[in-house]
DNA sequence: TAGCTTTGTGCGTTATAACGCACAACATTT
DNA sequence: AAATGTTGTGCGTTATAACGCACAAAGCTA
């Protein structure tokens, strides 16, 4: 009678354990030895019959001298053997979309992440901003919010006449019922715009 | 009597589930309703009285919704993290904000790009996976949409039961109100989420 | 061939991981 | 106070991880 053996990840560490003791080409006995771990229990999760505590896989890592989180992976990265069948690529369904393009300016490019859906009532541009570009935008409808996440480069936005600079990784959110502008200072930005529309 | 207790892998299990919990503010029945394990098991593992086994700790770390390897390190490490109030960092203004990162688990990096705000009942946040790690998320209220789009590698993205894999500069938009998983299948994924509440 | 290692697996026993249930401490309500 | 609910821990039982030992198959030596 089989024990818990069907769990994925028992299945995992078995095949590693194996992998890497044939790697170094030691016995049962040799890395029983070297792990303190008996060689009938390495012999048992070898073949995925038994689901070793984290002590003993410890005991296990320490002494082959590998990373713990090594034995958890999915063998078939490493090597090429695996009769998973999990390999799913199924391309239809509704989901993922290329992205669409906008053309606005030379120094500018829009990317259409996600258009503008009336039930979140946002819509999503990635913008690329280069040559030290200054885009300005005027006033839209108020309640109008934008939010701007830099993704490379710097950005300098401005607000109620006010200028502030944003370097890669910051954010900033903008009232935009009121005139704003942006401005490239690295050579090429990168930045994302989230426009929200109220109610 | 004492058993194992001393293993320091064991303690350091210990030490991490009861931080993991006490984050997320769950009982011991709690959890165990999470992850299938009772909550006896639950409390000697948090005593360091049991070093559970790998099968036993992966259930818990997919019921908690972390990587396995989050529950081995030292929690030495992890600095005090106080995130209690509900302050809402001023978002009046266009003052830049800085990125606040919360901490979940080392192979995945959340940084709150824009916190939920219920002018747009949207949340944007911008996650880093590592290491193959799979993440799984459990259904949301109904209604709730999540657009994803990849910044840099390879994200894979489960919904209804099928894997779809998505590159760099890639989006798709899927219900949350059902389950679903992302997984990095680059060794590094970059990936921005925008999650929607109706209403 | 026989005799001696080395390899991996099977078996019986012990230690303990994991479960369900019950109880005690504490908080909240009536 | 009494009643009710929640949280964590202790206890008895079952499942199984882990051990030591023994055995069978393969390999090497003489």
């Amino acid at each position: 009678m089989l024990k818990d053996s069907g769990s994925k990840i028992t299945h995992n560490v078995a095949q590693n354990l194996r992998r890497v003791r044939g790697e170094r080409k030691l016995s049962l006995d040799g890395a029983s030895q070297l792990t303190g771990v008996s060689k009938a229990m390495l012999g048992q999760i070898e073949r995925g019959e038994s689901s070793p505590t984290i002590a003993t896989l410890w005991k296990i890592a320490t002494g082959l001298q590998c990373s713990f989180s090594s034995f958890l992976g999915n063998t078939a990265t490493t090597h090429e053997n695996s009769q998973e069948s999990s390999q799913e690529t199924s391309n239809d369904t509704s989901a993922l979309q290329p992205q669409v393009e906008l053309i606005a300016d030379p120094n500018m490019q829009v990317l259409t992440l996600f258009p503008f859906d009336p039930l979140t009532s946002f819509e999503v541009f990635e913008l690329v901003l280069s040559h030290h570009h200054e885009q300005h935008s005027t006033a839209h409808q108020a309640g109008v919010t934008e939010r701007i996440h830099v993704i490379s480069g710097v950005l300098s936005v401005m607000q109620n006449g006010q200028w502030e600079t944003l370097k890669a990784g910051e954010q900033c959110v903008l009232a935009a019922d009121k005139a704003h502008a942006y401005r490239d200072d690295a050579g090429e930005t990168r930045f994302m715009a989230i426009i929200h529309y109220p109610q």
